[in-house]
DNA sequence: ATTATAGTTTCATTATTCGGAACTCAAAGG
DNA sequence: CCTTTGAGTTCCGAATAATGAAACTATAAT
């Protein structure tokens, strides 16, 4: 079903087996891995106990089950705090939600899936698919759409055959050939709707973020339920959403910019 | 300064690079982590390239800099929904939270350290990696203190020593010695007390959170500033806590049990 | 033109990993 | 009580991947 990616050397089988133990959303037995493995018992054993002593699997004796390690979230949340969008854009995505009283998602791609990172609720508590970690598809999302559409000819050839155009609703766009029609739109556009394309009832409108050199970095969306409120009034949102965005790739580029400290000292001198 | 854990096979290599990469808290070149790193040049340059390519590491083309990657925080969400307290003892934070007024946090140990995993904020909610995922002293924190009670003495030799003992505050306890005893204490009382051991003005309360077999899982704590309320008040909530504590621990074991599906077939014909 | 610095590639050597097979252990079945 | 079964663990020669000194390239500084 998930893609497996391609575990070419030691580490990208470990990493294809750290996969395989998150995929079961519970701790998991020896055997249940083994199971759905393409390992042969000895081998996967010993990557089981790689894993653990090196802190990134979780081992409980008592039950003799395996499950990700806190070491992980460690990482997370340096990954989070260094590597994307996310802290830079956070006051801005609040900003937004204030402005709007709508729910803010900011998400990246990862591979080929959409992977939240940040999330601002309505006042109005809605029940959604989407936290923080969390992964979703590219082709029937506002901010996957709006990051595909952004994406060069080669990701994008390599992307969009990954997908799994798996129908959600009816009006999900299930084949590569549509989805290209509409990345086109999007592209002209300036912004991606989500018209119930994922979850019956929730609607979106979605722009990316983008570098300026036109690198894509992210996206944003405004996101509510067709019960309240219609595409048509989200597309008012554009102008908003778009100024967010620039606000945001401008910050992240701004912030990693001063850290040009190859050789500071020299220069004083 | 941090302890770099064994680094066995060439996975363990593998995770010391990447939290070398983490150390830096932004975006790196290939000479920065080269001069840190006890690997020579080419072994380095395989090495991040491997998990470049895993996708655990970005690399930006522009920048030519290496920073922790976006699969590390799906990895994450599913750590954090998957293997920790977290998940189930969010309402009981919450209700905790709401009840007392005050901040809330739930930490494990990772290693020698105090990894926390949620949070309540006096005020409004904190967003999963921001704060969540962040690590701190355990021989200095209500938490630490708390978790490191409840430990068998062979992870206490081995823990204990790992402790840094630097001195943040006039009371802060600034050797094994001192600690012990300290553990002794809290040991009998059953909650651990921050005197302001970390942060000067900053005072907690914390207890563990602990199995039937009294295995540690975790810990839970109030925490506040010694300007809105003392010590003495704050120990007013140790029965809430110690009920929070306990409910998180049955509601955690409970969670567990009914995943016995060695061969639920069987068994019902 | 020369030197210095950062990053990349090569390849014979060395160390790890691989995985079939044999083993332990505990529970189920006769 | 003995046998069977299946999960989990260990062994060890063969197969594979990692290692790292050195050479190389590209770019910037002198």
């Amino acid at each position: 079903m998930d893609t497996v990616r391609k575990s070419s050397g030691t580490v990208g089988k470990a990493l294809s087996v750290l996969d395989l133990v998150a995929s079961f959303e519970r701790p998991v037995r020896f055997n249940d891995v083994l199971e759905v493995s393409p390992y042969p018992k000895a081998t996967l054993y010993r990557i089981l106990q790689n894993l653990v002593t090196e802190g990134v699997l979780a081992f409980d004796r008592e039950w003799q089950t395996y499950a990700l390690g806190v070491r992980l979230v460690r990482l997370a949340h340096s990954a989070w705090t260094q590597s994307s969008l996310a802290p830079v854009a956070r006051p801005h995505l609040t900003a937004l939600s204030q402005a709007t009283g709508e729910t803010i998602h900011l998400a990246q791609l990862d591979g080929p899936h959409v992977l939240y990172l940040d999330k601002r609720d309505a006042k109005r508590r809605v029940n959604m698919f989407s936290e923080a970690g969390k992964v979703g598809p590219a082709y029937c999302t506002g901010v996957g759409k709006a990051m595909l559409a952004h994406l060069s000819a080669d990701e994008l050839d390599r992307i969009l055959p990954q997908q799994s155009y798996h129908r959600y609703t009816p009006s999900t766009i299930c084949s590569q050939q549509e989805l290209t029609v509409e990345l086109q739109q999007i592209r002209q556009d300036g912004f991606a709707l989500d018209r119930e394309d994922h979850e019956p009832g929730i609607i979106c409108v979605a722009v990316p973020v983008l570098s300026r050199s036109s690198q894509l970095m992210g996206a944003i969306s405004i996101t509510s339920t067709s019960a309240r409120t219609s595409l048509n009034k989200l597309k008012k949102f554009v102008p908003d959403l778009q100024h967010a965005a620039s606000q945001v790739a401008a910050a992240a580029e701004y912030w990693r910019f001063p850290d040009n400290q190859g050789t500071p000292e020299k220069m004083e001198i």
